[in-house]
DNA sequence: AACAATACGGAGGCAGTCTCCGCTTTGTCA
DNA sequence: TGACAAAGCGGAGACTGCCTCCGTATTGTT
């Protein structure tokens, strides 16, 4: 849930629309996905337009917003993992976390790719606590000894959004993606 | 180059037509990415939208038919690699052709993902000796020892595909995608 | 030359994005 | 409590891209 903690709070009448939008945002990505018509989202949260715009100028910060759950959730994870005493186990159960993430929405891995490419984007920021996790975990893995030492951990976070866009294209189960993704990782040992 | 070999020839100026839409498809796909305006194609073309349509009722047709250069060279590679007596660089060199082909044009990875989830798509076909070629030269490299057992080829197109695509995403260099694919690709020995 | 088949092209309907600005709601201060 | 300024609303509409329909033009054949 979330969000919406500003320095000056928003009006009554603010907070509820923008709450109501964040809600309808998150059925309608899941439903349609990320690319799904924001006006659209707009008429079902009962507000018009300029409404939406107004508190998400750009897609990316809807979707961030929408996203706020599955973020919570792996922020828990994170700090179990970090904390773990397998650091080789930690990390494939974190990048299949990830790899989940990435599949919440369909296109989201292509937004999220895109926000990397955009300075103060609210859903690269959102990536922020993601990439540094597994910055952690790659280097806990590497003083294991449980990976190799030329693995950058930024190639394996584009290498696990890579694997969910593919299974995502191919819609695969969850299986499916499990299995894509020990293919792909099973190189860094 | 290429195609528009009918069953029954086209009339001289459709043809005319015709040539002169995939020769400037090529070049806004190019510069642009698949996504570009087809209606913009289409007046760079000095044709009508309808002409366009008529041609190519879908852009996956027009984007096959933009790719014909580098589909024939691949084809030419196909013939030389299936021969060739070491599977394991073979099948190396055959990925990394495949990446690159796959990063022709920006948001090609897409479209042809989507190609597969299509029946009788002209892009889909497109790609049938891609796949047909990767199945022998994995087939291959199996005999010889060079990979594991258990690799499937339609994974490794569908890993390989997903490389392209985020390599494309980052913007990577080429050599930025080969220090990528060896990473995705090296789990298969 | 004339005619039938083939092909052209652009006007226009539709959907989605995003903005502008006159109007409404809210919160505050007396 | 009333009144005013600040904050926020919403929908009309400009714009872009997709795609179709059909009256008109071109081609090739007899």
């Amino acid at each position: 849930m979330g969000a919406a903690v500003a320095s000056r709070p928003l009006r009554a009448d603010a907070q509820r629309n923008y709450d109501r939008i964040v809600e309808v945002a998150s059925d309608a990505f899941a439903e349609r996905g990320v690319l799904t018509s924001l006006d659209d989202i707009a008429c079902r949260a009962g507000v018009g337009p300029g409404t939406l715009y107004r508190h998400f100028p750009t897609r990316d910060g809807l979707i961030a917003a929408a996203l706020g759950d599955s973020l919570d959730r792996l922020e828990a994870l994170s700090t179990k993992l970090t904390a773990s005493d397998d650091p080789a186990a930690a990390l494939d159960e974190w990048m299949l976390a990830l790899a989940n993430h990435l599949r919440t929405y369909d296109n989201l891995p292509e937004s999220i790719a895109q926000a990397f490419r955009t300075d103060d984007s609210p859903l690269r920021n959102s990536c922020r606590p993601l990439t540094d996790t597994t910055a952690v975990l790659v280097a806990r893995a590497k003083e294991a000894g449980a990976i190799r030492d030329d693995v950058d951990s930024r190639d394996l976070f584009a290498l696990v959004s890579s694997v969910a866009w593919a299974s995502q294209r191919r819609r695969d189960s969850d299986a499916g993606l499990e299995r894509m993704l020990a293919l792909a990782t099973s190189g860094i040992h």
